[in-house]
Order: structure tokens, then sequence, then C-alpha cells
DNA sequence: CTGAAAGCGCTTACAG
DNA sequence: CTGAAAGCGCTTACAG
């Protein structure tokens, strides 16, 4: 490794104390009255000998890291990649930094990674939370840890959080699908205790009742999380199958489901919409830009980063301000797979 | 924030000097001939009392973080969400977290998330670079900090890299277009002078040789990178309806401009593969599922990620290893869209 | 087998 | 206006 400059090395070649380097360096000359010669030369002096500050001297002094914590279930679905591009833009126009782990909606990953990160000391979180963490999040909202949950929140935590509103989102969705004629709607939502996927579930059975449809079980499908992708669609190809006759509408809840959903009624050779309208919570390219273009209740992704930063930044700087809870509306987006 | 157990807390319980504790700790105890029921008292007293080592105290002695970062064009993009995933699980199997930043292929932020993840001592870094940052590379390199490059390379820079064969599979492409009979070949390629990009346009370049087509400049079209995809699906569009006649197929280099491609070709109403044959590098949903399936020269994404941070973790735990240059192979997946 | 002491590079009362 | 000193929580020679 290179020869590190410290504090010290400019101190010396500046004929002052580190104490005053230390001053001017953190933008306190003024506050300090410190002589605006000797602040200027102990500037030029960090510049030219390259100081860049030690990180962990720092930390260990300030706590100060300015570095947020991601926590989503899977970086590399289009929901959260898309959130974590966002979240990183906005970050880093405030001088923020992010550490992103993906929780796979698994228990053991859930709750070490959030001990992770603590001990790495982010500044704050930003969290897609699994059930599974719940204590660890009480011990985080406890310590008054900077933390805004996303895309799902829990009632009894006192936390920040941005959301969508995914029950009106999805009882709009099946207001869409019966409004076209269509009366038998499946669901396929995953098995999971999210709050998130329970409220998009309670938006469908509203929304049953609503259109004087009625609910049958046998027209729910739960596929766990995490399944690999090719299990799902056979799991899925499976239960069409045996509902064929006995459907003319599929809303899915998850994007993910859905392009599950859609290669399964390829493979059965059912057609969209011809012979299945299909929405589906989320929006993806595939949706997008697949023939047929399916018809989406989609999320403002963008907004709801943003926000998450700006309310999560907020809370590090200015400690102390209450919890937000902010919850966005979903928007339709009609396309060609609704008939 | 709560009280914080140091190592001193501990040595207090147990009744023994920091200097023990950090030895039982570290799981040097056999090594420096602690007592088996010393050892034992301090590490259940450590657990007892919830001992968490501070992150800034230690990385300040030892420089060591369990930390990687990671530089990738975009987090959001198919290729590198999944990257990304699979990069974070397998360094989270050798105990290390990811740190993430976002280049945006933009100059300024390229020079900078390098310099600040150096600042905050990552042990490791997987970075796909961009040009702009071959300065900085050079430093970090020099400096013997672990780094693999990813997706592409700099051919003078002795650093490990791990890429595909972009000039075959490229060549393979146009061979596969070739083979069809189509005789026009375009392609759609980025305005950068990254590697990779460069060297699938020789493969395609070679391509024509070996198969007796002549390369026409107008057959030809880079788009600047970082184009929101709106604004590449008009150019596209542009250029693909100027060109109508004159073309048969279509090269995309990217799973970005392909989409936008795709896009440009539905909103001409030039039907695929009817009309165009296209061929694209790098896979996605879309491709996979939409209709028509599009041909692909497949990425080994998974296994990129994976001796990726094998390599760099190798580095870390035992420098002074030798560089390794990884090229693995692509491999193509015959869909609909050539004929 | 175990401990006292120094030091990693900062920041922050305190003093003058 | 500026400096000497303590201390953040560790680890590591050195000593016995």
């Amino acid at each position: 490794m290179a020869k590190k400059v410290s504090i010290k090395d400019i101190a010396a070649a500046a004929g002052v104390s580190a104490t005053t380097v230390s001053i001017v360096l953190n933008g306190r000359a003024r506050e300090m009255k410190i002589s605006e010669s000797m602040a200027l030369k102990v500037e030029k002096l960090a510049e030219k000998m390259q100081y860049r500050p030690n990180h962990f001297a720092k930390g260990l002094r300030t706590g100060k890291t300015n570095t947020i914590g991601l926590i989503v279930d899977d970086i590399s679905n289009y929901f959260f990649g898309h959130l974590a591009k966002v979240v990183e833009e906005e970050a880093d126009k405030k001088g923020y930094t992010v550490m992103f782990c993906s929780s796979e909606n698994n228990e053991g990953k859930s709750r070490n990674i959030l001990n992770m990160l603590v001990d790495k000391h982010m500044d704050g979180y930003i969290i897609a939370p699994t059930t599974f963490m719940l204590p660890e999040l009480e011990k985080l909202i406890d310590e008054k840890r900077p933390t805004v949950l996303i895309d799902r929140y829990f009632p009894d935590l006192n936390s920040n959080y941005v959301t969508v509103d995914n029950f009106n989102g999805s009882l709009e969705a099946v207001n869409h699908l019966a409004s076209k004629g269509n009366r038998k709607i499946a669901l396929v939502t995953n098995d999971t205790d999210q709050l998130q996927m329970k409220q998009r579930i309670d938006g469908y059975m509203e929304g049953l009742k609503k259109n004087g449809l009625v609910f049958e079980k046998s027209m729910v499908k739960k596929i766990p999380f995490g399944w690999p992708e090719q299990k799902q669609v056979k799991e899925l190809a499976q239960f069409f199958n045996k509902q064929k006759a006995d459907f003319d509408a599929v809303f899915f809840t998850s994007n993910n489901l859905g392009v599950a959903g859609l290669e399964a009624f390829s493979n059965l050779g059912i057609s969209v919409p011809e012979k299945v309208s299909v929405i589906c919570f989320d929006d993806n390219d595939l949706f997008r830009l697949g023939k047929p273009g399916i018809t989406v209740m989609s999320q403002p992704i963008k907004q709801m980063a943003k926000k998450a930063v700006e309310v999560l930044v907020r809370q590090i700087e200015q400690s102390g301000t209450e919890a937000s809870h902010i919850i966005l509306p979903t928007q339709i987006i009609e396309r060609e797979s609704v008939r």
C-alpha cells in the first residue's frame, strides 16, 4: 500500500497542530476563528498532499460513515433493481454510498444481514423487511437508528415507511377485469405473511365482493417465495390446467409471478387474452413490450425510492423527526391482455 | 444508542486483560496457549454480553472490512442486476458484504465512486470499468489492492479480469444469421470505447467477411451510452425506417439496445422475423418469453460472477497471486427471431 | 500462559 | 486564534 498522508503530516508541513488542521478540514475554520491565511494554507496543502481522511479513525470518533444500508429481497428482480438504482442515485447526490444485501426471503439470511449492516455502522437503513426480521427491526427502531421500510411495513412498528396503496390497487385491478365482463377471476400470489401481499389479497377479495362475484378458494394459488422460476412455471401450469374450464381471468400479485404465469400459459397453449385475461401488479419490460402487452397496475418505483432516501436522510441529519408514513398511489396501464 | 459492550467490559467481567479477550475472540487462543477454561469463559461471556466488535477500531488497526466494492454501469440493467445478485450471494458465503455503485457510464461519477470506495477501505473491488476510470484503476493496481475487472478490461492493464469471448460470440451470431440466408446484416451498438463493445463489433466485421458479405458503414448504428430508453427508440426507429429496404437482419450488441430495437420495430409495424431477423448479445425475460422469442448469444452470468468473487477473494486472502484472465464462452440460444 | 503499553488517525473538550 | 492531551476500541509486539 502507498504511504498514507495523515492529518499530522499536513500539520507538520503547515507548521501547525493537528487540531488546527482538523478544524480547517471540517470547515469549521470561521467558527473557530482560524485566520483566513492559515486556513487557506492548510487547505492547499491538504490538496497538494492528496490527503484523504481515514474512514475508520473518523468513524471511531464520530460514528458517521456516510453509508446507507439497503436490504431487498432480490436485487435482480425488476422492481428491486430499479428501486436500488434510484436509491443509489439519490443517495449519491446527498453524499452517501449504499451497501446492499439480498434477504432472499430467507430467515437465516434476513437476520444476519441486518446485524452485519449494523456492525458496519450504516448511518441509516432502507429495508424491504421480511417477517423474520421483526425482532431486529424492533431493536433498530428502539435504538433510534434512522430507518425507512419500503414496499411493506409492520402496522405495530413505529417506523417510517414508503409503500404503495396495495389494497386499492388490487381492488382497481379486479374492477377493471370485472368491467370487461370477466366473472371468474383467479388469483396467483405468494405464500407469505408479508403485508403488501396480504393487502393485495384483501383488495382482490373486496374487488370480487364489490362486483358481486363469489370467492372460491380453488381459484387462489399461492406459490412459496424463493422457488426457482421453472418450478413456479410447473406448479402454475398444473394449476391452470386443472382450473382450465373454470376461470376467465387471472390477477397476478407480483411481476415475478406474472412472468412465470405467462410462461405457463405459453407452455399450455393457452392464449392471452383470447382464452384468459391477465392483469399483473407491478410492471416490467416483458409486460410492456411482449406480445400481447400485459395490462398492469404499476408502482411509482422512482418516486418510492426518492421518498425513501429523502425521509431517511432527513432523519439522519436532524434526528428526532416524527415517523413518516408515505403511501403512494398505483396506476393502471392498459395494454392488450384484458378482453 | 444502546450501551456498547467493549472488549474491556468483557475483560473486566472475566477478570482478565483486554489482550486475552482479544486473542480468544480472534480464535488465536490455542496458538497463544491460553488455557481452555479461560478461553471458554471469555467466549461465553462475550456471547452473554452480546459483544459485537467495533468495526472502526478493528479497521483502524487491521485495515480489514470484509467488504467488497462493486461498480457496475447500472444496477437495474438485467445483466448487471443478475451479476450483482450472484456476486452478493457468493460474497456472503465467504463472509463479505458488498457495497455497490452505478457508474452510469459517466465521467464524473466514474472517478468519484472509485475514490469513495477506496476511502471506505473495501477489501477488494469488482469493477465493470468505464474508460474514464483508467487512471484510478492504474493506481489501484499499483497499490496492489485486490481487484477484478468484469465484462471488459484494459489490455494494457495488468489486472485480473473475467469476461466472455465477445469476439467469437459475435462472429457466431453473424454466422448464424448468414447461415439462414440473411445477407444484409445491420449492427446496432453503443457509441463507446469500451473493449467488450469493440470486440463485438470486430466479431461482426469478421463475420461479414467470413460469409462473403460486404461491410457498409450505413448499416451500422451507434447509440450513445446512457440515453433514456425512449430516445433510443426514436433514434432507432429513424434508422430502421431509412434503411428499411436495405437490410434483412439486425444484430444488437446489448440487451438494452435489443429492447429499444424491438420497441422501434413494433412502433414501425415491422414484424420479426417476417420482415427482419433479429439476434441479440445477452439475454433477458423479454427475449425469452416475448412473442416471438428472440434468438440470443447468452452470457454465463452466474459463472462470471462466481469466478469474479472466487478470484477476488483468493487475492484478498493470499495476496501476491498472479493475475487471472478468465474468458468464458457464450452460447447461442435459438428462438424464433431468425428466419 | 497472561498483562501493560503503545499506537492506528482522527476529534473535541479544555486551556491559554 | 492555536495547541497539548485524552480517548474512541481495538491489536500487537514486548516482557515476564
